[in-house]
DNA sequence: TCCTATATGACAGTAACTGTTAGAAATTAA
DNA sequence: TTAATTTCTAACAGTTACTGTCATATAGGA
């Protein structure tokens, strides 16, 4: 089971070799960060060693910061909790949808994934931009939720339980870096406490 | 009931002006970023119009970000969590500190703060920085959590729960701008709704 | 009133971006 | 294969947020 790309559609060699380019430069980019710091790391430094101009370097990522957050595992985790069966309980097809989309990173790349995420957390910069994520992925799950329920998306009732899922990930993403279970693990123990009720 | 300055102690005159102006330059910089927009005001256009210089407008405020960001009612809340009698659930509680905490607010100033809330989060750079006040406040209900059940707050069930609690209240503030019904209203059905259980 | 501490303003400098332009490389067509 | 076109790239100048330093001014205490 191997990772496709997520645009097939445009497989020239120019593309192909951008892709490649600017995974090369996240590798790299990420080297320095951890070894310098991310302040401390400048662009220049960046472009240096991956032997690419700095407006090269803007080309392919809009800012600093998404040197280190592109990713393309967002539209595959939404993949996933679309293709999970309509018989399954909301938190039941987030669970499984997670499940799935973990499988797909191999074991050596889950420690550098690991290392990323740890670091993601640490800078302020970095941490800030996930918001936009958190919100995403509430989108995504009172969607799931409304189309699960028969409700509409933005129904407040359905939005807040999605609040309460995503809100209650989030604290294992953050409870992450310092665990030494697994994240699927942890996911799952998260959202079964939500299923059995939110006493403590 | 009026709104106590949270630092008393050091109440020199002297302090008292830069905290008077730093208002100042808060509200004409909201006035400048609500007419022409958060990326086209220059920080030297705000100093220029509260007549200080880059300078001071850098020592009062650490990044630009925080002119609009910067207020004081963490700590409020926080002591009005903290006073609540510990018989109380911790939803309830949550509920009874959210309520206190904005009845300080006065109407007029309640209008004003909508208004600002509804620009952080449609300028990225500002809603980007939100996500550490929502950490924080996980960590505020999740020591409130810890208090009231006899658990750790570092507790992994305490901590999904908080998560969940926390998360349900984003959603609130998400649909805030949008709404017709007041911020507190909105906190009790969402809590009232986690109180009740997770089912739809 | 003098002395000290702190706030301020002016200045120079860095680094993250933005926009433009010329040239190189890849894709397509002939 | 060659020619025409599109697209990627490097180099450059310019803007803005932010940092650090230094001289000056102003408030608080003796």
């Amino acid at each position: 089971m191997s990772l496709p790309p997520v645009q097939e559609p445009s497989t020239g060699l120019r593309e192909r070799k951008r892709l490649r380019m600017l995974r090369v430069v996240q590798d790299i980019a990420l080297d320095l960060f951890l070894a310098n710091g991310y302040e401390a790391t400048t662009i220049q430094q960046i472009a240096e060693a991956a032997e690419i101009s700095e407006s090269t370097f803007f080309r392919y990522f809009p800012t600093k910061e998404d040197v280190v957050l592109q990713d393309d595992l967002d539209p595959i985790l939404d993949a996933a909790l679309r293709a999970q069966p309509a018989d399954l309980s909301p938190v039941e097809a987030l669970r499984a949808a997670f499940r799935q989309t973990f499988e797909l990173i191999s074991s050596d790349e889950r420690s550098r994934q690991r290392e990323r995420l740890a670091f993601v957390l640490e800078v302020p910069e970095l941490r800030a931009r996930t918001v936009d994520q958190f919100f995403g992925a509430t989108d995504l799950v009172a969607r799931a939720l409304a189309g699960r329920s028969g409700r509409a998306a933005d129904d407040f009732e359905v939005r807040v339980l999605a609040g309460a899922i995503i809100g209650a990930c989030m604290t294992v993403v953050l409870a992450l870096p310092t665990a030494r279970e697994d994240v699927d693990e942890l996911l799952d123990r998260a959202l079964a406490q939500l299923q059995a009720g939110l006493e403590l």
